[in-house]
DNA sequence: ATGTCC
């Protein structure tokens, strides 16, 4: 452990403000997997202008471009930043839980067609492209609107919104603040899943730990769930470029003097800051539609093949910024919180979650690595007053992607896969080598932690059985 | 994460 953290609690590491530092940096984890890059990076988050607060880390922290994946910083609106770093490239990566409205054993018997058969529908890897043409006029509908737009297409239900974080919609958005390259980017890639960690995942519900809430979110034991987990795809990619770019060029005495060049900023005041987050909230609006769509591909998969229907359990975002209130020192203050590989993570009473949820709080996804378990949580008040309404979004990586190359084996994986009696579609031995489990966190551990520090709850536990990757 | 280097 670095000198500068100090053990306050069970999972709970302070590193008190020091040198720039403007706040505090609170690390929530147990501290034997986090590297201390990623510490560092959190601490220089906390020298960023108008961070109100701590700086806190979830316990799947690990490096990330500039910011921490796992991190999560609020800035005053009034004097604070916004940072493309502090939202990550793929803005508005998020989980999509589903559930299949009939018995298990029909899906088990038919999985092979099922995966094959979903592969098939949703177009899978780096560059990968759909068949579905939306005009600009449609397009720009699309990016500003997001996931009801898709609906009112034919893609989906209107129920499903009010399953979906925000409505799947964030109203601040001007398509002029988009360049004309990530429109040329994102035009051909609605409806696709992209690489890397993205995947969907047919799984089977092993646990329940509250049947009551359990039963609002429409999962019990044996439940069959899909996890969609993809992003903004090369549009939300190239927002992120451009405005690194625009920042870079056009507030250079703003941005001088950062511990780190990737921690690059606008005031959120400063027109820069303003265009990014109406750009950033387009790359949102495109990821709702994207799970939508994909959403749109596994119902017509499931129908097909087992005469099933599927319905939403909930989507939620785990790179984003959103402007929120709190009450720090007594007051209420509007800020600017930048949920970088963090989940949004809302108690009961909440007045952003609709009806549905306004008892239990919002439903909470964190998907593990391939292979392994996901589980389905609860937000609590506890993160709305401690972590600004926030929990872990995943296992966190342990070994870079290189690493992952270098160490480890597809074969043996794609063996170990189906020794497990997983189903795994592929589209290259890139992909399964970097995501493989080995290169990732426990997820069971991260689960534990946020359960035991009350940002979240455990709900439901769910355990693999086919597995679609880019 | 990503037309994995403008």
């Amino acid at each position: 452990m670095p000198k500068v953290a100090e053990k306050e609690g069970k999972y709970v590491y302070r590193v008190k403000k020091h040198g720039e530092m403007k706040t505090d940096a609170v690390i929530l984890s147990d501290w034997e997997t986090i590297d201390e890059e990623a510490i560092q990076q959190i601490i220089n988050v906390a020298t960023l202008p108008g961070i109100v607060k701590e700086a806190y880390a979830m316990p799947d922290i690990h490096w990330g471009y500039g910011f921490p994946i796992g991190g999560v910083a609020a800035f005053d609106v009034e004097d604070g930043i916004i940072s493309p770093g502090g939202v990550g490239f793929d803005i508005n990566c998020g989980v999509r839980m589903l559930v299949v409205d009939g018995p298990a054993s029909i899906v088990k018997g038919r999985l092979d067609e099922l995966v094959k058969r979903i592969y098939e529908l949703v177009p899978v890897g780096v560059g990968e492209t759909s068949d579905l043409k939306f005009s600009k006029k449609d397009f720009k509908r699309i990016v500003t609107g997001g996931a009801k737009v898709v609906v009112e297409m034919g893609y989906g239900q209107p129920e499903d919104l009010e399953r979906i974080e925000d409505y799947g919609s964030i109203e601040y958005c001007d398509f002029s603040d988009v360049s004309d390259e990530a429109y040329d980017r994102g035009k051909d890639e609605l409806g696709t899943l992209g690489a890397g960690n993205h995947f969907i995942e047919i799984q089977e519900v092993v646990e329940v730990y509250d049947p009551e809430i359990a039963k609002v979110f429409g999962v019990a034991p044996g439940s069959i769930t899909v996890l969609i987990h993809t992003g903004s795809r090369g549009f939300g990619h190239q927002i992120a470029t451009d405005y690194i770019r625009y920042m870079r060029d056009e507030l250079k005495e703003h941005n001088k003097g950062l511990p780190d060049k990737q921690l690059i900023n606008a005031p959120f005041k400063h027109s820069l800051g303003q265009a990014y987050y109406s750009a950033m909230n387009c790359a949102a609006n495109y990821a709702f539609a994207n799970r939508q769509i994909i959403t749109h591909m596994i119902r017509k998969a499931f129908k097909s093949v087992c005469g099933l229907n599927v319905k939403l359990v909930y989507d939620v975002a785990h790179n984003i910024a959103k402007v929120e209130e709190y009450q720090i020192d007594g007051k209420t203050t509007k800020v600017i919180v930048h949920r970088k590989g963090a989940t949004r993570a809302f108690g009961p009473g909440n007045p952003k979650l609709p009806a549905l949820f306004r008892e239990t709080g919002q439903p909470v996804i964190i998907p593990g690595s391939m292979g392994t378990a996901s589980y389905l949580l609860v937000g609590t008040k506890k993160a709305e007053e401690w972590t600004f309404g926030s929990t872990a979004h995943g296992a966190g990586r342990t070994l870079g992607r290189r690493e992952a190359t270098r160490e480890l084996s597809a074969d043996r994986i794609i063996n170990e896969l189906k020794e497990k009696g997983v189903k795994l579609m592929a589209k290259s031995k890139k992909g399964i080598v970097e995501e493989a489990p080995e290169a990732y966190k426990n997820v069971d551990k991260v689960v534990q932690i946020v359960d035991e520090l009350g940002i979240s709850r455990k709900v439901a536990k769910c355990v693999p059985l086919g597995v679609i990757k880019g």
